[in-house]
This record gives C-alpha cells, sequence and structure tokens, in this order.
DNA sequence: CGCCAACTTGATGGCTGTCAAGTCAGGTGG
DNA sequence: CCACCTGACTTGACAGCCATCAAGTTGGCG
C-alpha cells in the first residue's frame, strides 16, 4: 500500500527553469477552491502564475498509504487538495503518536525541514490527494515574492501555536476536557471548509483519538457514550452529530 | 517587574540602514561564544557584518521579569546570550502549561511570527541576557543570504521536532519516564554549552517542571527522591547530580 | 533572625488504564 | 444474496498510578 499516484505537472527541470502547469487536468491554485486555505490574500495576479509553478505533481493516496515515514529524504511540503490524514512520532521503543489530522487546504511535512529528513508518518486516513511543493522551490519563491516568504513563516509559527495548544490539553486537561476540545476543532475545522459544524464523519479510530489525547481507546468510547447520555452529542460509530455546542465549550474549559 | 533594561546598539533608522554594532561592550556575533548555536555554519564572512545589524539591542532580565507576554504585540525574535527562560501558554479558565524551558543560543517568540502577538508568556528563571532580533530585518536579510534564510526555516522546523516529542512525552509516556526523559534532556543541553553533563543547578521549580510534563509537584518531588533511592541521581533541592545516565536512558525506554 | 516560598513525605481517593467479553458493521467470498 | 469474518467498537469489573489533601521541613532572602 505504499505505492502512490504521482502526476507530474511539468518536466523535473531545474527548479528555477520550471515551467508553469497547464492542461485541463492540471493543477489551478488560482481556482482552487482551498487557495484561501493555502495562500496568502496579498499575493497579486502578476505573481500568481510563478506562485503555481510551485506545484510540481499531484499524488494521489489511497487510504492507508503513507504520504511519507519518518527517515524519508525530504524534499518536498504537500498541501492537501482532498482527504484527511494523519501525522504520528514513533519512539525509540516503538510507541506511536498521533501528533495531529490533516485536511484540506493544510501542509504536511514541516517536521523535515530542521534535519532533512521527516521526523514522522503521514499516512492517508481516506482516499487523498495532495499538491507535492518542492521546498527548494518555496524558499527561491520567497526570496522574490514577500508575500510568499511570509506566508512560509506564518504556517511555520502557527504549527508551533497549534502545538502548545496540545501540549496544554495534554499536560493540563482531564480526558472530558480533551475530548470536548478535540470535538470542537474538528466542528471549527470542517466549518471553514463548508462543511456541516455539527454532524461529520470522523475518519480516524477510537484509537488514534486516543492517541492523539493521550487516551486509551476504552476511555474515548465511554466518553462518547457519557457524552452521547448526557445529551450533548449523538455518535454511531464514526458518524457524531453535536447536540450542544455551547455545552461542549463548557465542558472544554472546566 | 516588567521594566528592563535595554541597551540600544545602534540608532533606530530605518532597518535597511541601520549600522553594526561596534564598541567594546556591544554585542559581536563573531566572537560571541555561542555563534555556532544562533548561526549557520554556512555564513561567511563577507555576510557576518551584515548579520550582526540584525542584532538591534541586547536587553537585560532579572528573575521572574517577562520577556514577553501572550497577547503583546510581535515584533522581534529574541536570542539568549546568557541565562535561564521558561515559555508558557494559557488557558481560557487560567490554567497555566509551560511549554518549554530555553538557555543561551535558543531563540524565542517564534510563535508570535503568525499572528502578529506573541501566543504565550516567557519569564527569565534567573537574571538573563538577550539579543533582540527584529523580525522585519531578518525576513530582509533572508531574502537576500539563502544561509539565514535557511537557518531561519530549520530554527522553525526543529521547534516543531521538539514540540512533537514533548506531544509523544506527555501522550504516552509515565510519570518515571517523563521525569527521566527531562533530566537527560537538560543534560544533554547543557553538555552542549560546556557544562557538566551530570552536575547542573535546576532553574525552575518542582511545579514547573510538573506543568512542563504533565504532573504534579507532588509527584515531580516523590520521583526525585525515588530515582535518589535507586542510585540514579543525587538530589538536594534545586542541585542535581547524575550518578547513572544509562540508568536513567533505560527508564525513559520502559 | 524570622518569614515564606519551595520542597518533602504520608494517607487516601478517584480517574483512567487494563483485562475481558461481547456487539456491530462492512467487506469478501461462496 | 447471504453468511461469515475481521477489525472496530462498547461495556463491565477491577486495579494502579497519580492527584489531592495535609502536615511538616528546608533554605533563601530581606
Amino acid at each position: 500500500m505504499q505505492t502512490a499516484t504521482i502526476t507530474r505537472l511539468s518536466p523535473r527541470q531545474s527548479p528555477a527553469t520550471m515551467q508553469p502547469a497547464s492542461g485541463k487536468h492540471e493543477t489551478n491554485c488560482t481556482s482552487c477552491n482551498l487557495r484561501e486555505l493555502c495562500l496568502p490574500k496579498q499575493i497579486v495576479d502578476s505573481d500568481m502564475a510563478r506562485v503555481e509553478q510551485l506545484v510540481f505533481a499531484r499524488r494521489r493516496l489511497k487510504r492507508g498509504d503513507f504520504l511519507f515515514k519518518a527517515g524519508d529524504e525530504f524534499n518536498s511540503l504537500y498541501a492537501i487538495r482532498s482527504g484527511f490524514l494523519k501525522t504520528t512520532v514513533l519512539n525509540a521503543d516503538g510507541r506511536e503518536q498521533v501528533t495531529g489530522f490533516q485536511m484540506g487546504g493544510e501542509l504536511l511535512g514541516l517536521d523535515g525541514i530542521g534535519g532533512g529528513r521527516y521526523n514522522g508518518n503521514a499516512v492517508a486516513l481516506e482516499d487523498s490527494e495532495v499538491c507535492v511543493l518542492p521546498f527548494a522551490l518555496i524558499e527561491e519563491l520567497g526570496r522574490e515574492i514577500p508575500a510568499i516568504q511570509r506566508n512560509l513563516h506564518s504556517v511555520l509559527s502557527r504549527e508551533i501555536v497549534r502545538d502548545h495548544g496540545v501540549m496544554m490539553l495534554l499536560g493540563s486537561m482531564s480526558a472530558e476536557e480533551r475530548l470536548a476540545a478535540f470535538l470542537l476543532n474538528l466542528s471549527r475545522r470542517f466549518t471553514a471548509r463548508g462543511y456541516s459544524a455539527s454532524d461529520f464523519h470522523l475518519r480516524m479510530t477510537r484509537e488514534e483519538i486516543g492517541s492523539y489525547l493521550g487516551l486509551k481507546l476504552e476511555t474515548v468510547s465511554r466518553l462518547f457514550s457519557r457524552f452521547h447520555a448526557d445529551g450533548l452529542i449523538e455518535v454511531q460509530q464514526k458518524h457524531v452529530r453535536i447536540l450542544d455546542i455551547p455545552g461542549l465549550e463548557a465542558l472544554r474549559r472546566n
């Protein structure tokens, strides 16, 4: 399950001379409905052509496929066009910790910039498609277009802020608070992508939720049942409907 | 305790025209003994003069002083010249989570780049001195000197990797494993700065260690006592001597 | 010298983990 | 088309780790 379809958009040449993608099936940032999530608002039209050069290729993943593995050589960041992924890190003794769940418009691979190799795994939780963004090109364009440079720095910094939020979650919140925060976070991100804020399909297992939240799968399952009994949510396997967002918000803060 | 001495190194002009620092008491990256921690090896001499323009000022902090607070306007990163700091984030209901402890050569303020405001607090745990690096200058120089650009990206990415390590710690390790990993991490970082790997003074309280590790202060205290009883460390208040590094490494992995 | 924050240590309890048994749902093959 | 199979999930019983509450001790600092 590790082979994945790669659609090359332009011949691999020196990064400095890559041609923009063209053709009906090919990536087009200008018309991408995730544009506002990927790209800074300040990008002017005259720069868009250059921005689209960044998208070297697309890559399709089936559920279970690895986008990259810990230790793989780092060359590119990935922008999610569609689908749902998880990222994990591995312990010396083999334990795995889920570090995040990513959806459309979010960037993957930031952990590879510093060390030349990806630090963790990225795995598709459903069939997905990503844009491949060679990092050398990003840096080159960043030097020429300040809005691109600024955007990269913002993305990196916001990932740090997100991680600090997870530390807060893991370090000082109860199991109940963690799951409430998790559901509200998913809700907010689905909303930003035009999906229902209250009705969604979990792409990850109870075990993966538990790993992310520092809990065991049984605890997650029990909490879902409790939230259901308390009238906060409806839950049936992977389908969740939030009935009482203020109620969850109150839990998150107590 | 929020006022802090600021030593201005050069008159505040347009960032692009700032003059390099000079004078016997003034910052000099070339001769700074933390240079190898702050700066990429690839910096050539001809670029060093420009790099030193980055250091707009130094700032002295007394123990307890805030370097910045959550919500403060973001303008600069800070490089620690000497001393020891902690960073924290705050909950909606006032709980505080320690997100890290920083020492000489490490960069602070990365969490402010994305939002225009610092996301958390930075507090000096002992009298400290930092170099003030206006971020607009860093970005400007990054556009002109690829080694600087690369270095900034590496620093940001490595912070993400570090955060993922903390998530692993908090999400899937026992109290004992967490404290062992914490002590070994401190040991490694002191070693890199020329201090003893096995004999050091903790600048933070049991409560701050506990917050960082997701434990209560009593648990931290009990673990210190247990490690002592097991012959792994000697501990007397804030003075710690590691007696058995392999023993701690074995704990970290079990 | 005295005060107070920081620390240690003990007793107890509760939250969450562990172990176990059973249910559910979706996919596969006969 | 249905039965089976397997991974995912739920629920119960129990245990253990760590939190909580409490009482004292230490040591740094004014």
